[in-house]
DNA sequence: AAGGAGTATGCAATCGTTTGCACTACTAAA
DNA sequence: TTTAGTAGTGCAAACGATTGCATACTCCTT
């Protein structure tokens, strides 16, 4: 390998660009640069004769500026759809301000619930002067944590953020918040940290659909639940026993089933029917679940829901693509976002405290459908 | 209102913070502000007892620092969690290297559609280092607008966008294209501006659905399509004749039906199947639409897919929630997304030169499932 | 011993915008 | 005619990272 200092010299000698510049970052001959840029300020300057500073306070309206040479600035400044660079302000800035770029990390995009809040927090951010960064983890732990790196790298105002299924350990969040950065949390609450969180009314949403399958009708009530560990499956099943406890109903713990999605349901529902005592009624923490349900149920030749009632969770768009349309309890991700990027923001904006942690509950809604039967009997 | 000049001269004369200040600028007392700051190359150099420059080499692994000094900089900063601004470094190096930032326009999160292009898009563009800010029309143009605005003052690197329906002029793209970022479309093609895009294979996607209707025995089928005039249309109905064609059957006007949603589709149906030569099957440009049908067919009656067969377009989560499954025509949104990206950053990264415009067509896959009849009679 | 080569570092300018301060040219009152 | 007040501008220093150039030092060769 050639030595760097001897190339130093040449280049000094030869008036050659270094040549370890080319040994640190690759040639950037990117030919497609160049041709055009943005307009700055400075251009603007130069092209009326007079100062950046100038531009600047004009574009800005203040009465420092005569009005005459306001307008023609502004003017100018229109003509040539002129706008000013963000990312260089927000520099200037930011020890009095910070970026107006909000960082959001989802699990999975394509996810029903999700895309609601994540259309909610673009939605409320929008209205707010705020952009949004959006990335997925994909449920993986390593992409959650290089996300949140990227985060602190783009130094957004803060970060709205659902966890991955397997993520236990939260230095990556720590480390925004030594940062400075708010952070928020929605649906899938970090519990090993105390902080803002936006979570949907599970107790009550579990605990009036189950009111409603008990007022028609139903007596034994099957419970379809992810693993409780999750703190959404654990409110959940609190609302469904104490929905029973309040009829009267003592539960029964061999309808308490660990299973949340399509493929475990069809598994598990016949054997649960042909028992000797079987439900008569399913309650399922969301829509999937509840169609597996509902297509096995059919499948042995109940009906739905003359034989067999079935409430699920979410209120996506398969509630109604279904045969009979779902019944479920609407988690309402529009409203979910938006709480999240006003908790946000308002301590961005120093409207609310850093310090003071906000916890949010956003209630749900019961929908009535086909899989339940008319509450008059 | 009081003269600005006295004021400028009061502070100057009592050494008060210039109150016209506080008339432009809202006072930015932000008490959240300022307790905390991300950690800067100064802070390190300052720390450590040497230059910003130094500090800068030795990140980056160059061989101009001492290998000691180089491993004492970077475990300082592997210790500190210390992250380069990003908006910094993209601000010096503007002229020779853009932002890693794409912008991604889209007119609803919560379509599953445009959330699979959403989500390939954020999984090429991470994989390629890069992040992207996410925003929605919500099919207004001026919502389209005011998101270009954004674009052009954050400095992305290339906007990647589907129209909004009411979109008719395009100064805005043209805006982008002059500030040298490269465009492209998916979905929804501006008609008007000759860029490059991605679309599915419509023809194809909608000649194989018709050809294997015609295959396991259907005769007359309907189309359930959008008004003629947006090329989506246009290219699925052309698929469905020539497919009809091909087999010897000349298509009949009264089954050309101008109906897009499951509202209409659940109206317009029962006139259809009660009209003198009724159709014994139905091909919708999606997935919505075909449900109206399916479930408009099964209340008058008839059996599907043995008296009426349907295929939709689409593939989305409510196709294998409706009963039966439906037989409809994949998308594969994820692909549309990551070869917008594709072409996007290799015109950013030089890869390919600007000027050249990129057409692709992403091919589409045919899902048969319980709307259609098996294939061996 | 002197000069040159080579190594490791710092200085300063740059990107585009903002803003405290200094400055000039007025006007009006003393 | 001072002199104070006022209006309108420009200068320059930030913000944080990068990098061409200068410099300070060591070591080797002649």
């Amino acid at each position: 390998m050639q030595s760097f200092a001897l190339l130093k010299t040449q280049i000094r000698k030869y008036k050659l660009t270094p040549t370890y510049y080319f040994c640190l970052h690759l040639p950037t001959n990117n030919s497609n640069m160049s041709e055009k840029r943005a307009l700055t300020m400075k251009d603007i300057a130069r092209e009326l004769g007079v100062s950046a500073s100038t531009v600047s306070r004009a574009l800005k309206d203040s009465p420092l500026i005569s009005p005459d040479q306001r307008e023609r600035i502004q003017r100018y400044a229109r003509e040539h759809n002129f706008l000013p660079n963000e990312l260089a302000g927000s520099l200037r800035l930011s020890h009095s301000a910070p970026s107006k770029l909000i960082g959001v990390i989802v699990p999975q995009f394509t996810h029903y619930y999700f895309s609601t809040i994540l259309s909610g927090i673009e939605e409320q951010a929008s209205l707010r002067g705020y952009r949004i960064i959006a990335a997925q983890s994909k449920e993986r732990f390593e992409h959650e944590e290089h996300i949140c790196q990227s985060m602190l790298g783009l130094r957004v105002c803060g970060v709205i953020v659902s966890q991955a299924k397997d993520t236990t350990h939260y230095e990556h969040y720590q480390q925004l918040m030594n940062a400075g950065m708010p952070l928020v949390f929605y649906d899938r609450i970090c519990t090993g940290l105390n902080t803002n969180r936006v979570v949907v009314d599970d107790y009550m949403g579990a605990y009036n659909a189950v009111a409603h399958l008990i007022q028609t009708g139903c007596r034994r009530i099957a419970f379809y639940g992810s693993d409780m560990h999750l703190e959404i499956s654990k409110n959940r099943y609190n609302g469904y026993r104490d929905a029973l406890l309040k009829a009267g109903i003592s539960p029964d713990d061999s309808l308490h089933l660990i299973c949340d999605n399509r493929a475990d349901a069809e598994i598990i529902t016949p054997e649960l029917l042909a028992s000797a005592n079987p439900p008569d009624a399913a309650f399922a923490v969301n829509d999937d679940t509840a169609i597996g349900i509902l297509y096995t149920v059919k499948r042995m030749g109940l009906r739905v829901p003359e034989d067999f009632s079935i409430c699920g969770f979410t209120n996506g768009e398969r509630a109604i693509a279904c045969d009979p349309p779902l019944t479920t309890v609407e988690q309402r991700g529009n409203q979910v976002g938006k709480e999240a990027v006003d908790i946000l923001l308002d301590k961005v904006e120093g409207l609310t405290p850093m310090n003071k942690i906000e916890k949010r509950v956003v209630k749900t809604r019961l929908i009535i459908r086909g899989t339940t039967r008319p509450i008059n009997p």
